[in-house]
This record gives C-alpha cells, structure tokens and sequence, in this order.
DNA sequence: GATGAATGAGTGTTCATTCAT
DNA sequence: GATGAATGAACACTCATTCAT
C-alpha cells in the first residue's frame, strides 16, 4: 500500500463535462457530497433521487441537468472515492525515507480515510451489481499500485521473491476486510471515528511485513 | 482456513420449520435453489419474486406459504451457504495428516466452493444493506473457525507468536479477493469453473505460511 | 319495537342444507360461531377465510365443504343475527301486559342484543357493499315488525294518526344510533357490556312515547 | 337538525396542506371527487387507486403526489362531506324565521344533500372498519350541532325538558334511515334524485315535533 | 368428512425519469 | 440554471378459491 503510484494513466473514469458556471460547480459539488453521503447511509437502492437532492439543497429535476441518470452519478462517486483514496495513500507514503515507513503510511492513510469516507466499501461491495465496471476498476487501480509498488522493491531486494499480482490481491484483502471489522463495524456500533485500534495495526503490519521480508538465509546470502 | 472447526455451536441462523410433507419439503428446496441462483446473477433487488418463483417452477403465492418475505428468504439463503462453505472446508482439512496440507486443503476447499457457488460472495457483498446482520454472521463464523485453529497451532508451537484475531481476517480478506479476482471474474469472463489457476494458489499458500511460520531463531529456540 | 311479530313468512334467507352428520353440523356451527366473531372484530374484508377456520377449529379446506364462499357465509351470518334479535326481541315484549310494557321490554332487548353481539350492526352497516340484499333484508324484516305493531296500537287507539311506516324507519334509526353511541363505542372504550345506562334508555323511551302517544284532545275525544 | 351550529371549532380534521400552484390545486380537486363518486359507487375496499385516478384523468403516480395513501383520502373525503353537510344544513336553516321553520329547511337541507352526494352515508357507514375515528367525527360533530341547537330552543321553552344529547342521537338516526332508506334506496331502484317524498317528510316532521314540542299542560301554565 | 399445498389475479405503493415553465 | 408536477412500469405481498389426497 505504500507502492502506489499516482503517476500512470488514470483508470478509465467518467467522462465528466464540468459546468461552464461557478454557480452550476457549486451545484454539481453539492450534489455528489450528498450522493456520497445517501449512497453510505441508505445503499444504493434506497437512496432516492429526492434523498440526494433533498440532502444537496437543490430542487428534483435538478439533478438531471448535472447527471444523466442514477447510474451515472453511481459511477461517478466510486470514481472520486477511488482517486481520493490512491492520491491519500500515496501523498502519505511519498514522505516516508524507507521502506517499512511507507508501507505503514500507506496502510495508515487507507484506514484513516475509510474512517473519514464510510462511503467508500459499503458503496464499493454494492457495486457488483449496480455497476461492476466501476467495482473492478476500483479495486484494479489500487492493486495496480501495489504491483508496481512491489516490482520495484523486489528489483531493490526488499521484497522476496513472491508473485507481485498474487500479493498485491491479498494485501488489499487484508487491508479491506481489517477496515470493515475495525473501522466500519465499530464505528457503525457506536464510536470511534479513529481508524484500527494500534495493536491491530501492528498486528496487521507484522503479519504483512513478514509474509513479504526477505528470507533470513536469502539476505545472508545476499550480504 | 484448514483451522476450521465446525464441532461449535452454529452461529445463530434463522429459525426454520420444515414442511411436514415431502411434497413441502421438495417445493420449498426448490425456491431455495432458485433463489441462490437468482440472487447470484440479478443481485438482491433485481431479483423478483416471480423470477425465483418462475426458476423454481411455481406459482407466486406458493413463495410466501414457505417463507415470511424476500428478506428472510435472503438470510435463509446467506445462512446456508455459510453452512455448506464451512462444511466444505472443514470435511476438506479433516483428512489432512499435518498442518500444512490441512491448510492448503481448506483453501482449496474454498476456491472451489467460490467457483460452484457463484452466488457465495455476489451475495454476501451485497448483504451490507439487505441484512447486516446475516453478513456479519457469515464473516464472523468463518473467522471464528480460523482464529480457533490458529490458537490450537500456535499452542503446538506450529504458528508464530501473532494476535490470531487479526491474523485470521487478514487471510479472510486474502482469500476472499484472490477468489473474487481469480474465481468471479474468471468466470464471469466466460470461463473456466474451476477453482484459481495453480501458481495464483502456490503464492497465496506461500505468501500464508511465511507470514504464520514460527521465525528460524524461535525455531532453532525450540530445538 | 315491541312490535315485532314473527309469526310471518321469513323474509328470505339462504336457502340452507344442513349437513347429515352430527359431526358436520357441529363443524357447520362452529364455522359460523367463528366468522360472527371474526367479521366483529376484523371487519369483512380483513376476515380472511384463515383466521376464520383457526378460530373455528378447522381445517382451511373445510370451509368449502361447508359454504360456497365468503359472501354467502356472511349473508348466512346476516341472516342469522337478525333472526335472532328478532326472536329476543319478539320474546321480551310477549310477556308484557301494556303497550308501553311491552315497548320498553323490545327495545330493552334490541340494546341486550346488541351489546351481547357487537356483530350486529357493525356487520350490518358493512354489508352495504358487500351484500345489499342482506342489508336491506335485515333492515326490512325488523321494520316490518314494527309496522304491523303500530297498526294493530293505532286500530286499539293506543298510537296517535301517524304513518306507520315512516314512524318505524324513524325508530329503528334512533334505537339503532343509540346502540351504536352507548353500546358499541362505550364497549370499544374498553367496559361495560351491559345495555345502555337508565338514563338514557329512559330519555329515550320518553322521546318515542310522546311521539306516539295519542294526543290529549284526542284522548279526550274519544273518552 | 334546524339547530346546527356552524360557529364553533371545526372537528379536527386531516391537516391539509394545498398545493402552491393552481394546477396542482386543480389535480387535487379532481382527485377527492373522483374519489368521492369510486367510493360511493364501489366501496371501500373496492375502490382501487386505479380506478380513482382513472376517473379523476391523472396518472397513477400523481395520487401519492397528493396523498399519502388511501386511507388518508378516505379520511379527507368523509371530512370533506362532513363540513359540507354541516354547512348545508347550517345555511338553509339561518333563513328561518320561527324554530318550526328552522328545524323543516334543516331537514329538508339534509335530505337533498343526501340526494347530491349518495356518497355520505354509504362512505360513512363503511368507516366502521376503514377509519372509525373520521365515522366518529363525522356523527359527533353533527350531533354536537343538534345539542346546542336544542339547548338554546329549551331555554326559550321551544323544547320540552329531555335530555338534548339523546334526543340528538334519536333525531339523528331517524334522519338517516329515512334517508337511507327513501333516498338511496330509492335511487338505486333506478329513480328520483330529490329529496325523500312530501308524505314521508311531512310524517317525520310530525314525528319529531310531536316528540320535542313543550307539553299541553306546561304551555298552559306558561301562559 | 377433512385437509392444506398450490395458485394467480389484484392491490397499494415507490421512484427514476420527463418536460413545461 | 432551476424547478417540481406528472407519470407508469415494476414490485412485494394478500387471500379467496381449488383439488388431490
């Protein structure tokens, strides 16, 4: 996680044709915060165009001047998600001076902002059926980033030889699953809006850091 | 995922009253069936009473002698394929003679339960707003079984010093995301039913067990 | 209302075929038992043919044994009720030596009636569209009693001139107002299942009375 | 009935809250007569929101554009009837010069209503079940009028001593069963749209009369 | 005589979308 | 640019009735 890259093509997103107005931005902003915010609470099925527009200050068939339809607007949420939570992960490990340092950013920074965006697995894993494109290319563009992340370590012999794709899949299933049982859950319990709790990150960390460290005889050999 | 222990008290699931008759009994089978089948391919909101009643060869009304509504019936069918997914991996590891094959057996297992019943995960995912609690159930139980075996291997000094909680959701996560990309969209791409594609399996299993193996030092400790 | 004569034809009734056996009779009995109840309670619509045999203790099949649908159980029930207050009624004022006796004893009897089967009325009032044969038949046949009383008074002198027929719709509505206002709503509030308070059927008494006694000129007249 | 009070607190009625615009006003008049005639005509139950858009020339959506539902615009329509029932007897009795002459317009006034609107007591009667608290409305209020008419005629020793409620509730129903039975049921044989026949009228008015009018001996002493 | 599994026509209600203003 | 009245396809669910056992 702390391998993305934010310097590569962007998966294929919406197109977006944005208002020649500021007053017509503004709208369309306040449209997609509140879509982001009724998708997270309602789902998508339940979240009713009126909920949205309600939600965004703005009267029904507004919305249909800013979007062509539901589906779209769907679409264009996970997309922003997605680029928000590479460009988050990736600000946070760019910092870091080593290797391990960037790995936890990044962990860091995923957790941090799906505290801060429920939105962004419950919208996620409902997507298999209201838009599966955009649930594959939300989860491709991150594990791409973890697979570019670890060819690059491995070329350094940071990383063991273990096939990056493979990994990359496991680690973000780790991560996801780790943040839908200590993030979302806990937070939908009652509380803390704080991302995993220390010793579960630790936890988390160890168990990555192992699974990708250099064997102990391989690096002595390598010395 | 070998760890699996299925000798615990079920994780509570819907109470059921079977139809007396076998008549009943093979109507209601039927509706289940096809509404794995259904929820699987249209998601839950797509998919129509009349849909499931057409696919299990009956008529509308029949649907509610045998279930309340269409939610239950959606934690019923959640219910059972927990049920047979953890069967299928505990039957799979039982026979194993030592730890590792006990794990590559639960594993595989696993992949192939993904790749007969699509519907595992399509459903399980989109259970987040349909019945929360019938997703938590099926995530919980699974790892329950995991954390189990990991505490029973790490008494017997097979598993390295590691929070077996967190451990165990993040091979859940692994291993649900290597199927979702290996098995799912395999399939879904027109292709093969198997399980995922031997080297993906070969990493997974090595990216595990370097991440659960006792470290060297403790090893030689140990000696 | 001391009127009522029963010794006429029956207004007509469904024609019924009691069934042979003891058994069936009973079951037939506890069917109709059942749906007065019901119908009471539940209103027509909401009396479905289920709650109907579980309260009766049947099998569902066994309604239609039995009766050839809902609307002709319902008129039977109908029909029923109004043969027996019509009987109660009947009863009450024969026993009585004066006219005015035997007044206060039929109308007495109406409101014992009608507090012991809050069926009537609710039932009646319903069946305005579900069987206005029904309703006007139990409308009709009480009225008619009532007619043919004040005839019979009004040839002995007892009644003052006044058309006997308006004058008995015009009691019936206002015995039938006061059973809905001191017997039905107060029972629905929660008590008392006698008749209605003294004060009441007094005022009440007072108010038909004087409508029809003959006048004091009259009287005189006539000494 | 001559005694109707229309300056008093209206029953509390369903809140209503008008559509801004003139068309929505327009849709939403359409609607309550359409709904008005469906449910005299059909009933209740069988009163479909279909067939009620369908003769009110709006979609099917546009109902719950107005209402919140079925039982809502039941309750509006009985309230609706109600408060011009009340004001048609109201007016035609204010004209009145003498209590007699009041107490005719006011009946006569009720009669025609009856004969305009069929829907009053046939929707009425119904409520039993649908909505007995706008059946409850809709009796009391009326009767409330009858009181305090009967109150101030006895303080003017117009009315002999009886007690007003009861006497109301009388009057009451011997209104509407005349009614129900020369006005509707008449109708429905195919007839007469006016109010009940002379004879009939002229024999209730001396029905009441008679049961109201201060006694001989009392007005004598008065004297 | 008694049963209850099976049926499908019919209902109230929702909601994405259109379009005249 | 912004609006909200109007729409109808679609859906979950009910229940009187049938009929094989």
């Amino acid at each position: 996680m702390n391998h993305v890259d934010i310097n590569r093509p962007e998966p294929l997103g919406p197109e977006v044709i944005l208002p020649p107005t500021k007053r017509g931005q503004r709208t369309r902003a306040n449209l997609l915060a509140a879509a982001e915010s009724v998708f997270a609470t309602s789902g998508y099925h339940d979240a009713s165009i009126v909920k949205i527009t309600e939600e965004a200050g703005v009267g029904l068939g507004t919305f249909y001047v800013y979007f062509p339809g539901k589906k779209e607007l769907f679409d264009q949420v996970v997309f922003d998600l997605n680029r928000r939570v590479r460009q988050a992960m990736s600000e946070a490990s760019s910092g870091a001076t080593t290797r391990l340092e960037a790995e936890r950013a990044g962990f860091r920074a995923f957790f941090a902002f799906t505290a801060a965006h429920p939105a962004l697995y419950s919208i996620v894993r409902q997507a298999e059926f209201v838009s599966p494109e955009a649930m594959r290319a939300h989860y491709t563009s991150i594990v791409d980033g973890y697979i570019s992340g670890l060819l690059s370590a491995q070329a350094k012999g940071e990383v063991r030889d273990i096939d990056p794709t493979v990994a990359s899949w496991a680690l973000m299933g780790a991560g996801e699953l780790i943040g839908m049982r200590w993030v979302q859950w806990e937070q939908q319990a009652g509380g803390r809006p704080e991302g995993v709790p220390d010793h579960v990150f630790e936890a988390l960390m160890s168990f990555i850091e192992t699974a990708l460290a250099p064997s102990a005889s391989v690096k002595e050999e390598s010395v």
